[in-house]
DNA sequence: AATGAATGAGGTTTCATTCAT
DNA sequence: GATGAATGAAACCTCATTCAT
């Protein structure tokens, strides 16, 4: 009796899905939405709209935006920090390890490029919201070149000297910036290419080989009397 | 619409300033107020009653918010612009000169910490409507180093292979992840100190001679010694 | 950019009406204020008081206040044009019809003289936002004079030369120059007068057979007399 | 010595007109900018910008800005009204003055349409505060065709039970609908044709041409008795 | 006569969040 | 669990008009 069925009333399909995959769900529309918009401009009605549910349904499962935010971040963070930690295991010597954490930070940055567009951008606020959370996520994440620099130093293949932060700084400031000319359109990232030549200018740089070790100290004595002059 | 016809307001006796006065002013108003807020949050309102007008005012001299940024910005990188390819007339030799446009950045953030912070932000916006302007100031700013580079390739100082845009990445990408430790109130900068490390870091990473490095300086330096005994 | 995060204002206790009520009810309200105030200086504010809302809420059901304008002027030529052509059905004769479109237009000018007074207004902007709607809406309003006129024509009870778009201006035409001088106050409209004397003025301007004029009506004046008595 | 000449200062030709020249060029100006823009949306500093002056020049020879367009459509009048009456002078006959009427109404409009446009639009707003005068100087233009009528009444020539007013709406209503047809871009206006179909519609419509009279006062009967019965 | 700096009220629109149903 | 109606603060920008110089 097709007639009979075709008089029923209309019943939407509410979906109702385990609370895993509706957290799932909206965590995936959110990203979209945030690495479209950026934080401040993405809505929430339009993350739930990509979602199929209505607004109030988020908050449901989320005390308010920034958490969302914060999720997906932290999400993004545990994978790639997970990542990284998991692919350094096998990797021995400091030029090695170091080589790896440049490119696999490369890779990130490329495959992802707008939600860390994203991140960086929001975590850079003064009094913004978000930066305390990056923050420690990104200490984590950030930690595994602390302990190469460092092993590398304590190896006596880098010289005693190397400031950490300075490293840390340097190699994260420079993939920060091509990710920006990256997202300005300018120009792709070759990854391997750029892990080769920043590892190149990096490792040379705080290498601690005895000829330029020589060299660097004299050179850094020579500074510091020419500023006395 | 203005009320139309009907309305006769008291007029307040007004400091009445020449154009060049209210417009400085002005200005310094809203880049202590955008130092403070960022671009987004600052109020037109605030600055206005910083520098004791109403707002229309601000309007009369500059079209909008936008714009007042605009000009903030351009003076300041007018102003970095102009005293970088100054200072660098008189300095010589590639190690020199890459010291020195490292030095003076770190000088010029570290003196304008919370403008540079808030440029920055400004211009890693997906469609901010700032991100274009920042962009041209500041191609003409950092170009100052690709000429150092480029100039210190030629000589034969820097590997043939050396990109010139790693460099600037790495250069500029270091220096402003100082700054984002600064402005989260991590530690200060030591601009001398930081300069010499990065510039041995940089320098000794591109270098092209190993060994040749020092020489000059030492010739230099005893020079320098003779003259002082 | 609202209160993010912070503010937890006490929320009254408001009375929730299902959408339909609430959009009914705000058009009727933006209908009065527009009627009051014309397009520009209606407050989107009064609006919302007149209904007992805030802004906020019509905002959640109309985009902006040109879409309310939109809709109020759509509801208004829906119901008009629809009593036009259901009027028009059992009339018969070119004559009969013409008095009746313009009897029908002179009491809906009559019985809406302000709101007319805005359509017409607002729909003549050189830029306005709104005439593009207005005159999709009003061609099809008037596209039953249309009919009847080139249906007289054809009847040959119209002279062929009759130019239709010449016969729509003088008919609007003239029926709106009527409805400004009701708004400025300077006589009612006597509409069972008035559109005697417009079609017979039109009418007799266009007619074909001069003499024929009168035959039917003769005939049908008796039969009706003739049932009288 | 063109020297000498060389390090004059820079004297601004501040070129101090005549009062009349000024106040022609700020009218000159101002129609422009009204046209362009209607009443509301043009913007003084624009006029002022248009003659060449500042805003404050403007407000020495007119109190506001009100009065800047009051002056304008009072000029336009004043010329199309004089051009009617000087016209109409050596035109005999009813039918002629009247096709004279219509002919040189279609000719201003056509011919200064944009401004009509203003003009009949501004005049229209409900407290607009130019309806009072534009409706002064209208009454004035417009009393020709009812000379011209009242004189086809007296002579016989068109039915005595013509209604003034009706002629009016109908004449003056119908041209202005041509105008927002041309307005609107859809189409020119022929003016000679229009004035000939116009002419023709009217003059036969309120003919009194004997056969006409006597079967439009058994139409008109007819009616009456119709809506009797 | 001409300037042009200063006024200042005013209204549309956005959107995270709540909570009654 | 899901809905979706309601909130309400907040801020940019316009521009006719004035009046000291």
């Amino acid at each position: 009796m097709p007639a009979a069925t075709a008089t029923l009333p209309d019943r939407k399909p509410v979906a109702r899905q385990p609370k895993e995959q509706r957290v799932a769900a909206i965590l995936a529309a959110a990203r979209d939405e945030f690495e479209l918009q950026g934080f401040e401009k993405a809505k929430v009605a339009e993350i739930a709209a990509r979602v199929g549910v209505v607004e109030g349904t988020i908050f449901h499962y989320f005390r308010n935006k920034r958490e969302l935010m914060v999720r997906v971040m932290e999400d993004f963070y545990k994978d790639i920090t997970a990542d990284q930690q998991n692919g350094i295991k096998g990797v021995k010597g400091t030029r090695n390890r170091l080589r790896y954490v440049i490119w696999h930070h490369l890779r990130v940055i490329s495959d992802n490029a707008s939600l860390c567009g994203v991140i960086l951008r929001e975590s850079r606020g003064l009094g913004s919201e978000l930066t305390a959370d990056v923050q420690r996520f990104n200490r984590k994440y950030t930690n595994c070149l602390n302990t190469v620099i460092s092993g590398g130093i304590e190896a006596g293949e880098i010289r005693l000297s190397t400031s950490v932060s300075l490293v840390r700084n340097t190699v994260y400031g420079s993939i920060e910036h091509a990710l920006w000319s990256l997202l300005s359109g300018e120009h792709e990232i070759d990854v391997d290419a750029y892990a080769d030549e920043l590892l190149q200018l990096v490792f040379q740089g705080i290498s601690a080989d005895e000829s330029a070790l020589e060299k660097n100290e004299v050179a850094s004595l020579i500074r510091k009397l020419g500023r006395l002059v």
